[in-house]
DNA sequence: CGTATGCTCAAACGATCGTTTGATTCCCAC
DNA sequence: GTGGGAATCAAACGATCGTTTGAGCATACG
């Protein structure tokens, strides 16, 4: 009934691969079908259309990469001796540990080409799905950040979200150094950005 | 003789527009000499392919810009009172000044959107036509940063121009608000980049 | 065993892409 | 005024795109 199943993932694997190296206009279907070795029509049939393909290929990422924000959010929030590099950890930690597992470090690159691409069908996907997530941690920035105006507060958050972008997109290409462990490597990376991001928030 | 200056102009300008839209790639010749109200084949006539259009896209822009960056740069640099901020300022500035430019605005965008694609083949353009730019800037920082390990220094200069590049191509705060004059907008812009910029850089 | 259902496959569809061609128009030097 | 190179034009080229089709295959159920 569900031999499928392996060709489904076949081809969101493909598609991730793909998606980052050449952009979704990029990547045809052929040579995403002959990567996933499936047939050319799998992906019309399983997915719809190439459109619903991207879409899938971003939920199926973006839930649990903001599942693991919000969770992590929610054991800092509120706490009295919260601080902002508590909250800062719970966004930046769950996208880092996407790139420690295998394909999933691609998927910040198709996430930094996406932000810079402007598709507004994509955009709004985003904003209809996600934007909640965003929505909270402003909302626990504001809290720990109660001198900066609201225009201020935005200003530094779109500033340190581009930077962050940035940063995690080029994660996993970055070769680590022989004799670090990938978790030790992502450690220190996370401290780094946390550090910066720091910062460029609260700076007076 | 050269009654075609007009007619490359208006590529140029149109193509600047729909590289900003749509992308390299999505940007078709027939959108694009549509938009400029030239024929089709007035682009492989003057330019020779599409490829090369795009890369007379950037060199008309890269010029312009980096030599501004660089004019700006020897006239702070070595003096004994330099600061950061006038680094920083002699980098951002030159940018912003494009914005204000009617369709040089769009170029930063084209600019973000080449950066997020990971292109190899137009990045090895960038890197042997204004890699001396990002040196240079890049010694003046080294020579102001001292505390800061060669290491370090990468880190902090490439999240900085994460998220420059991402605040230059117009994403959200940037949009100026009715009542402020262009220019009074642009320098308060600066100013917001270049401290939040100097609080990245030199953080203890 | 027969059949219904989920899946895979090669082939073709129309559309659109970058590029090329060959004729035509323009414009200035002579 | 005339010749000739530069510029523009409509039309077509082959390639590639996303999608659709209909036949063939597999497997589970009566």
């Amino acid at each position: 009934m569900n031999s499928s199943a392996s060709t489904k993932e076949r081809i969101l694997a493909a598609a991730e691969v793909l998606f980052a190296q050449r952009g979704f206009d990029g990547a045809s279907l052929r040579q995403l079908t002959a990567a996933a070795e499936v047939n050319l029509a799998a992906v019309n049939y399983h997915f719809g259309s190439k459109d619903k393909l991207v879409e899938e290929v971003f939920r199926r990422r973006l839930d649990t990469l903001n599942g693991h924000r919000l969770a992590a959010l929610s054991e800092v929030t509120g706490k009295p001796g919260t601080t902002l590099e508590d909250v800062l950890d719970a966004f930046i930690r769950p996208a880092l540990a996407l790139s420690g597992d295998g394909t999933g470090s691609l998927f910040m690159r198709v996430l930094a080409r996406a932000f810079a691409e402007h598709d507004d069908h994509l955009r709004q996907f985003m904003s209809e799905n996600y934007g909640h997530v965003m929505r909270q941690f402003t909302a626990e920035f504001a809290r720990l950040l109660p001198q900066l105006s609201r225009e201020e507060l935005y200003w530094r958050i779109d500033l340190v979200t581009g930077a962050l972008t940035h940063a995690m997109s080029g994660f996993g290409m970055i070769q680590r150094k022989g004799g670090v462990s990938e978790a030790a490597h992502r450690e220190q990376t996370i401290a780094h950005l946390i550090r910066f991001a720091t910062a460029g928030l609260s700076h007076p």
